[in-house]
DNA sequence: TAATCCGATGAATACGTAAGCATGAGAGGC
DNA sequence: GCCTCTCATGCTTACGTATTCATCGGATTA
């Protein structure tokens, strides 16, 4: 029996040592109450003497659960580099942290927007469920997440929360970060603000930002200028491409709210180029608050989203949704941070 | 037989509907040659439709491979925020792709030093083989390293190369990097220059930078001085004090070497606040080329490691070592870029 | 003291796959 | 026309665990 002389131990083994059968070595070194005080220990003991640790490939394949959850990026622009956008790797740490907290590994992986996701980790039983964490065009993959919830995949996803999206979402409260721009903007006497960053149903996340600043401004008796948005992903080429169409256009504006920290930092340095002095000529908001934002010259203002929260939230909300409950989509509060540039 | 109405479908399914045997299934999905044109075809077709995916714990369990690799982070000293060192982020994010290019998951966690990593991870079969990313004192976990390396263990690990190190490692060939530092600071015509780092053996791959450097010099006919090195971990306000202290000894210096960006970020604050100019009074240079070091002002140079080719050798000795040969520790180049502040 | 019950344990089995061995039908050689 | 050989496939089993059911000694109760 007490055999595996090279190969690790099993429950058998353990089993053997303790006198007793495998049953009772599983049933012990999972908290089984049915266990005696004494069986337990002594199976205890063996067991960290052996440094025998439960195979989870036979408890995963008896159990059907992983306590394993896959996170998954998709990236629409770049298949180049090693760069992630620096908020989503925010993300990322707060996301490991609450699955280690609650002892559930995670997998992570990039995606192409073809793979299928939910063949490839909840049908092969790799994972419990997805979190999906992704920017780029909506559009195009909603179609997507609508499979997925055919196919009754388990997964929380990162983004525009509202009504008709498909499956559990969790996101920032963006209109109401988009008013805390204009709020701040009108406060310090701007009233020409420039919103650098699609505004249409493509970008959600987006739109809504640039919906929120539209409405402060209205509430304060602006009318905002559709003349002064123009259209930016996230990258610092696109932030630097719309800020010279800004300038370009000819448009009056003393402020700058631009979707995203890497968008701003583009725009600054186009305004830079243009003689432009920041604040002094023209006030600019980022938005993400990502490393670099307190490293521009001058600091970039911005908003900060709740990754901490964010990532417990996405995990709790995923959790919920793998044991049956449709929990509500939630939104998350953010927070202007002032810095120089505003 | 062709039951599981509510399930995922098994090999059972698909070979009740192809009208074969469950092992015939299991060969033809997996390219085995000895499974005809015909039968395979139609086995595929039928996977196809089911959307049939290969359990992987049960695969796993047969076969005691999981294809998979767990990457370790372990932190010294902030068991806090989401903040993660950027140089290893952009290591993560060529890991995540080296593995998915190879068709390896990837487990992603942040250790404490005293877990049992061996246990967790390989001896539970969650994965094949591990990959160490840290930072802080080497000594604290060198012991651990011989551990696992008795425990038989698979891993790499990136850090200091040298021969005494245990396990597979791969590492920047950090001496030469100080060299390329020192030449370019000899070009600059700067000769009094400072370090700020570790110089001892608890930090093997500063110690090396710092003797890069100093061989440089030397060979140019410039005797290092000792009293120029200032010890600083890896943090914006370490390199903050690093430099402050720098400053107060009242040694005379026209250059600082700073063993990584963050600490580099640090000490230009307070160069900044004692009212020296860089790179006029002082030339500074970095290390990592983390993001931000091109945001700042003067934009940092600094010394590019190969992230890209460091996670493809990390997961390449990884495999080649689960495979039983014994990969020779590898230095990668690196590339000394010069930006503003130097 | 007999009927009952409970606490602790063992026996048997299923999870889904992959691999070794056995089998059978043709193909080819003589 | 028999023997061998190959190719394609089926049968059986093992991987290591967790769970259901059965068992059994002893404590409780009437």
């Amino acid at each position: 029996m007490g055999r595996t002389p090279t190969g690790r131990p099993t429950s058998f083994d353990i089993a053997y040592r303790a006198g007793v059968s495998q049953p009772t070595v599983s049933r012990a070194l999972r908290g089984d109450k049915s266990v005696s005080q004494a069986t337990r220990e002594k199976i205890e003991r063996i067991a960290r003497e052996l440094n025998y640790a439960v195979d989870r490939n036979a408890s995963s394949l008896r159990t059907q659960r992983t306590n394993t959850i896959a996170l998954l990026f998709f990236e629409d622009p770049t298949p180049d580099e090693s760069m992630i956008n620096p908020f989503f790797l925010s993300m990322l740490g707060s996301i490991t942290r609450a699955c280690g907290n609650r002892g559930l590994d995670l997998l992570i992986s990039f995606q192409r927007m073809e793979d299928d996701w939910h063949v490839k980790y909840q049908d092969s039983k790799r994972a419990d469920g997805l979190i999906l964490l992704g920017y780029g065009d909506y559009t195009l993959y909603a179609e997507r997440l609508a499979q997925l919830v055919k196919a009754g995949t388990h997964f929380a996803r990162w983004g525009s929360v509202s009504s008709d999206s498909s499956g559990a979402t969790v996101g920032s409260d963006n209109i109401d970060a988009g008013q805390l721009v204009g709020e701040h903007f009108i406060e310090r006497g701007r009233r020409k603000v420039a919103f650098l960053g699609h505004a249409d149903e493509h970008y959600p996340e987006f739109a809504h930002r640039y919906q929120g600043l539209c409405e402060a401004l209205r509430s304060n008796g602006v009318q905002p200028d559709p003349a002064l948005q123009f259209d930016a992903v996230t990258s610092d080429e696109a932030g630097y491409a719309a800020a010279r169409r800004l300038i370009e256009s000819g448009a009056a504006f003393d402020a700058v709210f631009a979707a995203s920290d890497v968008i701003a930092i583009g725009a600054m340095r186009a305004l830079d180029e243009a003689g432009l002095s920041v604040p002094g000529d023209v006030a600019v908001v980022g938005f993400d608050n990502i490393p670099a934002a307190s490293m521009t010259h001058p600091p970039l203002s911005t908003i900060m989203q709740d990754t901490q929260g964010a990532g417990e939230l996405l995990v709790e909300t995923l959790l919920a949704h793998i044991e049956g409950s449709d929990p509500p989509p939630t939104r998350l509060p953010t927070r202007l941070i002032v810095r120089a540039s505003s």
